[in-house]
DNA sequence: AACAGATTTTAGTCCCATCTAATTTCAAAT
DNA sequence: ATTTGAAATTAGATGGGACTAAAATCTGTT
């Protein structure tokens, strides 16, 4: 059994390889632990065949890597949606509880709860569940802030890393599948306003760029 | 925040005092670890004052010993109750799976539990539940070889070291709250012939060993 | 090409939790 | 009182995972 250190590890690594291959630093920034530690655990993990690692060059997942990643990001994904839905935790408490629960729940327990939960595809920050044999859906969302005034966009994904925040967006009901038209951008990366839920609101640039969204198309369903 | 294996070394500590201060040896056992390891933990349980230790003649938990030691047994039996009430784990599946996530359970998740359970009481082996501020009931149950032909008991608690033996009771509906009659001890510690569930069944004497009873007072209530 | 500053790695240390082997202590029986 | 076997402790080692301080490497600028 991997340790928990190294399950973090791993996670921390896929997560920021979206932008191409991985620093030391940027480990070691997610992990609040001094950049000599990273450089310790990389020749670790690469010695297991978990990363390729090159001195001075960065890390990248070793196919067997990214599967164990996947596998314990499925279980963290899977408690934050059962925490929500089952024990009813707020938005900001979930994403701490279940990075302490991922590494000791067994297949059992995440059998129960996916059954539970009737096999759901995100989880409440709308990122995708990576199914038990490592398959993730490629979402492409953007920015709120990249959109323009008029555009009707639908809440695909809040960014999770200010439990703050995420609070706000809970007060708010800005939430996974939220509509949300764009009435008016102030100039100079001011605030904007938007309109959802029947209500105008304001809201600050900054927080705009932590809500991920696409255009939304509006289906006539018979 | 004390560690796993330190969380885990009282709890054993708190079961075992029942008979006296605890010996190194009987600590290796129950936690599968070498003499040797237990001396050096039970030295740093002491500096932490934690535990009371003299070499040679065993350890007791101290009043705060004590209280962390009741808080993970309250930890571990709502949660076991949980899993099998929430979640539907079969009986000798609970424990492997509370006592893993005991450790990492936050105040939240167990208020949420206790909430959704009602304030249980009595966890699926019929251990009572230990009060937020540690009050703990003292039982007294007997073995069920204990008693004589005729005693008709009330099971109150079953041994839960070994897991076959819980799936057997749970197969065999012997769970806390049956009611059991005693038809006939065979002679030589042999099997014993026991009515319940509208049915007569045999059970073994090494079993009769791990069913907690008390003798059954019939009420009758108006 | 040389330098400056940032990034990264190395060297050395620490604590935790375990181990085995050797030694000491205890208690029971002779 | 000695002996002896079991129980417990000491001594020494190991691996995990973190740290700080110092050295090395890289990169972008003069
Ligand atoms: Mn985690
Ligand atoms: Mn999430
Ligand atoms: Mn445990
Ligand atoms: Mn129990």
């Amino acid at each position: 059994m991997l340790s928990q250190a190294i399950q973090d590890y791993l996670k921390t690594i896929y997560k920021l390889e979206e932008d191409g291959t991985v620093s030391t630093t940027a480990i070691a920034k997610e992990l609040n632990i001094s950049g000599a530690s990273v450089t310790g655990m990389l020749k670790r993990l690469a010695s297991m065949k978990l990363v390729d690692y090159n001195s001075y060059k960065g890390v990248r997942l070793t196919n067997e890597g990214r599967k164990i990643a996947l596998e314990i990001i499925r279980h963290h994904r899977l408690l934050e949606l059962y925490l929500r839905e089952a024990l009813g935790f707020p938005l900001e408490k979930i994403h701490d509880e279940a990075c302490r629960l991922e590494h000791v729940v067994s297949q059992d327990f995440l059998q129960k709860i996916e059954e539970i939960l009737g096999n759901p595809e995100y989880d409440p920050h709308g990122h995708p569940i990576p199914s038990k044999d490592g398959d993730i859906e490629i979402s492409n969302e953007k920015p709120l802030v990249n959109f323009r005034n008029g555009d009707v966009v639908i809440v695909k994904r809040l960014s999770d890393h200010d439990p703050q925040m995420l609070s706000y967006f809970e007060k708010m009901k800005i939430l996974p599948s939220t509509i949300i038209r764009i009435v008016d951008k102030a100039p100079f990366n001011g605030p904007i306003t938007v309109f959802f839920n029947g209500e105008s609101q304001i809201i600050g640039n900054e927080i705009s760029k932590n809500i991920f969204v696409e255009l939304y198309e509006e289906k006539e369903e018979n």
